[in-house]
DNA sequence: GATGAATGAGGTTTCATTCAT
DNA sequence: GATGAATGAAACCTCATTCAT
C-alpha cells in the first residue's frame, strides 16, 4: 500500500474487517484476510488495533452508535407521521436493510462467540433495544398506546426483526430485506392497543407499567 | 474407560458435546473437552463421528427432532386449553425453558459459525417455526383467530423468544427461563385478533393468508 | 468372517496384505484396510502377526523364497536352451511380469522405509542376486561366457529390470510387462563375452574373478 | 532464528529437507526434523511450502534439474574423451557419487509412497534416463557405437546404477560409491558394440533404431 | 480364534501475534 | 507508520495397537 494518512488507513481496516467478518464470521475471519482485503499489512492491523478480539469490539460499539444515531435522526426528521411509534419502527427496519453487513455482523456473527464478547453482545443489544423502548415509552406517555412492558416489548420486536432478517440471510433464495419491511411493521404494531386520540388522558404520571419487573441490567 | 457397549458410548459422547458446545461455543470447544467430560477419548470419538463438523450436525438435527416431538406430544395431551395456540405457546416456553443448554446450542452457537453450518441452523429455524407456524393456521383454521401470514408471525414468535432468551442467558443477573413465559405469552397472543366463538364463520376454504408471499425455501 | 481354519485365515490376511500393499505402499497400506480386504478383523491381524511391520517383513521373505523357487524349478526344467544363462535369464523375467504385485511389492514398496527394513530388503535383493549370480558363474564354469564379474553384474542386471519395471509401473500408459522380456534380454545378454563351443577351455579351476573385490555382506 | 532474507530461509529448509528426507524417508522425516534441522520454525515451513508433500516434490524437481546441469557441463567440458558416452557414463557416476543424499532421496525414498508421488519420481527418472539417452544417440550419430534401443539402454543403465548404489547404502559394510564407477562403466558399456573408426558410415539418416517400440509417455 | 470398540501418542497444519527492517 | 517473514502454541485428526467379550 502506498503511503497514506493514519486515519485513511485505520478507516481501510475497519471496513475490510466488516466485509470478512460477515462475510466468514468471527472465527472464519483471519486477520491475514482483513489486511489482503483493505489492502495493508499486518503490521499496520497491528498498529491500530492490538488484537483480532479488539478490532471485532471496535467494530460492534461504533456499528450500534452509527445505526443508532440514524435512527434518532431519522426519526426526528420523520415527526410528521401520526404515530411516532411507526415512524421509529419503519426507520429501525429500513437502516438495517440498508446496512446489510453491519447487521449481520451484529446480530448473527456476534453471537455464539464464548464468554468473551458477551458483554459486548449485550450492550449492543441492549442499546437498540433501548432505542425501541424509548419510543415506546413516550408513545405510551402521550397516550396514543396503552401501556405496556416496554423492557419486554423491545426486544421481542428486536428479536422478531432478527429472526425475520437471519432466515432472510440464511434461505437459498434470499430476497432483499426491504420486502419484510411492511408487513413485519404491520405484524407488530399489531400487538399495540392504540388509543383514538379523543379517548386519550394524560398518562404522564404513569412511567412504565411492566409486567415482568426483571433487571435486563 | 472400561468397554461398553457401542450406543452407549455414542450417546455419553453427545451429551458431552451438548454441555461442551453450549458452554464454550463451537470454537471455543475442542475435541478433548468432549472426550474428557464424556470420559472417553479422542479415538472413541473420532469413531464415533467424523470430524467435529459432524457431531455439531447431528445434534443439531437430533435436537430440533426432539424438542418438536415434546412440543407435539404436549400440546396434544393439553388439548382441553381454551385456545390451541395458547397452549402451544406455553408449551415451546416452557420446553424451550427445560432444555436451556440445547435451546442454547440451537439458537446461539450454532449461528455465525460461516456458510458451512447455514444450511444445517436454516432446517432447524425452520423446524420450530413450521410447528408455531402449525398450530396458528389451525386456530385459522378453526376460526378462533383472524387469518394473518402464519409464515412470517411464526419467525417474528421464534425471534422473540430467541431474543429474550438470548438477553437472558447473557445478562450477568440471569433469572430463569421461566420468568418470562408468561408476559411474553402474553405479548406475542395480543397481535392475534380474537374472534368471539359466536362469531366465528367458518374458515375451512380459506387456506391462508398472507400478507408476504415471500417463499422462505 | 465364518469360523475357518487358523491357517486359511493366516493365508487369507497375508494375500490381503500383498494387494494393500502394493497398492498402497507400506505406510499408506492401514491395517484396517488389510482386515477389510481379507474380510477378517483387527483381532484376527494381531492374533497373526505381532505387528504391522511384521507382516510386511514375512511378506517379504516369503515372496523372495517363492519366486525364487519358482525360478529355479523353471530353469531346471527348461535346461534344454543353448545358453542356460539366457534361460535364467528370460524365466527371471517372466516370474517378475507373472507376480506383478508381488514384485512392486518387493522392489519399490519395499524402499525408502527407513532404518527398520534395510536388513530385509538388502536379504531380498542379495537372493535375487544370487540367483542371478549362480547362473552366471555356472555359465563361465562350463566355459560358454568369458569370466565377469558375476556379484556386481548380477545386480546390474537385477537393477536394469527393476528400473524397466518400475517405469512401467509408473507409466500412465503402462503396457504389460512382458513386452520387455525380450528387448531387455537382448540387451543384458550383450554384455556378456559368448565364447563359441569349439573355443571353450576346461574353466573348473577358476571359481570367480572379481574385478570389484567388495563384499556385499 | 532471527530474521534473515527470505530467500535464504527458503533456501536452509530445503537443504535440511534434503538431510532430513535422506536419512530418514518422507515417511519418517517430521516437519519437525527439518524445522530444527534448518533452524527455523513451523511457521518458517509452512510460510514458504504449503505443505510437507509439496516440499518433497520441489525437491525431487530441483535436484535433478541441478544434477542434470550438472552432468551436462561435466560432459561439454570433457569432450576430449575418445567415446563421450564414455565420458558421460563416468560423469553420471561420480556425481551420483558426489550428492549420495539427493541420489539417495531421489532413487529410493521417493519411491514407495503411494499415487501420490509417482507422477514426480516417473519424471525424475525421465529426466536422467534423457541424458543418457541423449548422449547414446549421439554416439550412434557418430557412428562411434552400433544402433541400438537408446530408451531401454538409458533405463537400464540407470536401474544398474541405482541398484548397485541401493545395495551400496544398504550394506552394512557400505564403501564409497567411488569404488563402483570403474567396474560399472565397464560393465555397462560392454554392452555397446563399438565400431572402429575406419569402419564407421555416416549413420546421420538413420535416427534411431527400436527393438521395443514401446512409449514410455 | 475372532471380533471391533476403544486408546492415546504423535503427526500435520493453522493462525494470532511479534519484530527487524 | 508500514511491511511481511518468522514464531510457536494449540488444534484437529490418524492409526497401530490393545483387550473385554
Amino acid at each position: 500500500m502506498a503511503k497514506r494518512n493514519k486515519e485513511v488507513t485505520r478507516q481501510r481496516i475497519l471496513d475490510a474487517a466488516i466485509d470478512v467478518f460477515s462475510d466468514k464470521g468471527y472465527n472464519g475471519a483471519l486477520v491475514d484476510d482483513i489486511t489482503k482485503r483493505s489492502d495493508t499489512s499486518k503490521g499496520a492491523f497491528y498498529f491500530h488495533f492490538p488484537s483480532k478480539k479488539s478490532i471485532f469490539k471496535a467494530l460492534l460499539g461504533t456499528l450500534v452508535e452509527r445505526i443508532v444515531a440514524e435512527v434518532d435522526k431519522a426519526v426526528e426528521e420523520n415527526n410528521g407521521a401520526e404515530l411516532k411509534i411507526e415512524a421509529a419502527l419503519e426507520t429501525v427496519l429500513s437502516i438495517f436493510s440498508k446496512h446489510e453487513k453491519a447487521t449481520r455482523l451484529l446480530f448473527l456473527e456476534a453471537t455464539g462467540l464464548g464468554k468473551v464478547f458477551d458483554e459486548e453482545v449485550f450492550a449492543a443489544h441492549q442499546k437498540f433495544a433501548a432505542v425501541i423502548s424509548g419510543y415506546l415509552q413516550s408513545a405510551i406517555d402521550d397516550g396514543s398506546i396503552a401501556p405496556l412492558d416496554t423492557q419486554l416489548t423491545a426486544f421481542a420486536w428486536l428479536g422478531a426483526i432478527h429472526e425475520v432478517m437471519l432466515m432472510n440471510f440464511l434461505s437459498p433464495t434470499s430476497p432483499s430485506l426491504t420486502e419484510f419491511v411492511k408487513p413485519l411493521k404491520g405484524l407488530l404494531l399489531s400487538a399495540l392497543t392504540r388509543i383514538p386520540s379523543n379517548m386519550r388522558t394524560d398518562r404522564d404520571a404513569i412511567v412504565s407499567t411492566s409486567a415482568s419487573t426483571i433487571d435486563y441490567n
